[in-house]
DNA sequence: CGAAGGGTTGATCAATTTCAATCGCGGTGG
DNA sequence: CCACCGCGATTGAAATTGATCAACCCTTCG
């Protein structure tokens, strides 16, 4: 059984047997968690660094009006802020949203990974890099997208992201997200969240049923996204 | 004159005479650039770490329907993703907003200060975590947060980094602004702003002019925001 | 079987955009 | 010096989008 997070870095750099061996090792005692099961609150003081190894997992805020806004999704592979330690405070929250199985890596096991093993530490660095981009391609969806527009490209990011992985089937994808919590991520209503699922069925573009997405017509969901998988960096610079 | 990274940087470290003497070589060529100049565009090869050292600067992003998102604005101190160059391509553009002067890190001046200068790295890193809280807040104000609240939101944002920098007076601060870059960058209408700022300055929070603004009453201002600057991390962790 | 959590739908309400027009200031050419 | 121009700011009215409120349905699960 494969480790996502080899998997992921591998992609990112190339890898030695020793970097894989020393992947794994840092990764070799998760824990598993139920769903809304928090692994860390806002407030918390900053502790190792999380990696998902099965599962999806979120990163969230709660306002003082009670709402919810999901800021990123993690799935297999994932992990979260190489250097989070530097922090005194969690800003936000994080929360499994199905069962997940998530490892810990201590800070010594970073040092040693970052400092010893340059690989590693590149492909962790382009991990980075790809994880902004897409928070940058949340800002631009939040401010310029229409509802629609927005539902579609969430859809086409996550297709591509669980692609990456090998998470997806031929035109059909698990999708662990319930619609309310695509509302949270995607800033609307979980009642217009189910209208605008509604149009982009009859649509013939995707359909989405309980935990998984079915892309009816890739072009059209492509273009009523506006989406442009460039941002996802999916060729990365691999020399230098 | 003090150069505006190095003060960025050691107060996020603390910086040994050798640390900031190296800072401000790498620093030392800038470059000159006129009101909406472009540092890069998307598409663009991405080229060496950006650093602002005087004037606004900002990341945006122009979409299919011609409207334009600001993601990030950037001032005196700010820098540009450390390893860009991992990526194969800009996934946005990064423009002045005021006449600016940039300097340009090279990579071997980077890999230099990343390698051997733990201070300097771990500054840098701070640094990137911060920005990145920042983004995540901007995520949380697109989704969640009414158009008044965004807009107070980001005023407080912009009011403590640049009193972190020093560029504030006592209740009134430059911000050379449009109405029209502040639309772009809080997901709105310019229209639709210019009525918040009325009501923001009826309320008696805020008043904006050409070119600065003035907080009438922090205390009802952050209120409105709904701000917790816990977010920028003014307190980062300096031990470990 | 009953409760709970999601999903679906309709009617109404509120926030924002869009469209259109006007104003004001700083800069420029005559 | 002054009329003119262009951009940003401002305002009103109409049109749209998305939120809110309120049911009701369906499936899962104890």
């Amino acid at each position: 059984m494969a480790n996502p997070f080899v998997k992921k870095l591998g992609g990112l750099a190339e890898l030695t047997a020793s970097d894989v061996r020393i992947i794994e090792n840092a990764t070799s005692h998760p824990r598993r968690y139920s769903p809304r099961q928090d692994l860390i609150r806002e407030g918390d003081e900053p502790g190792p660094m999380f990696v998902v190894l099965d599962g999806w997992v979120c990163r969230y805020k709660i306002l003082p009006s009670g709402t919810r806004q999901i800021m990123a999704f993690l799935m297999p592979g994932d992990a979260c802020d190489l250097h989070i330690k530097l922090l005194a405070e969690m800003d936000h929250g994080i929360q499994a949203i199905t069962a997940a199985t998530v490892a810990t890596v201590s800070k010594t096991d970073m040092e040693t990974m970052m400092r010893d093993h340059p690989n590693i530490a590149k492909a962790m660095y382009s991990a980075q890099l790809v994880d902004e981009s897409v928070m940058r391609a949340w800002i631009v969806s939040m401010g310029r997208r229409s509802s629609t527009e927005r539902v579609a490209h969430l859809i086409c990011e996550l297709y591509l992201r669980a692609r990456n992985i090998g998470l997806t089937g031929d035109e059909e994808f698990s999708l662990p997200l319930s619609q309310l919590v695509l509302a949270d991520a995607l800033g609307m209503t979980a009642v217009h969240i189910n209208r605008v699922l509604k149009d982009l069925r009859l649509a013939g573009a995707m359909a989405l049923k309980r935990g998984s997405v079915t892309i009816l017509d890739p072009v059209k969901l492509v273009q009523i996204a506006g989406f442009d998988d460039n941002y996802l960096h999916r060729r990365l610079r691999m020399t230098g």
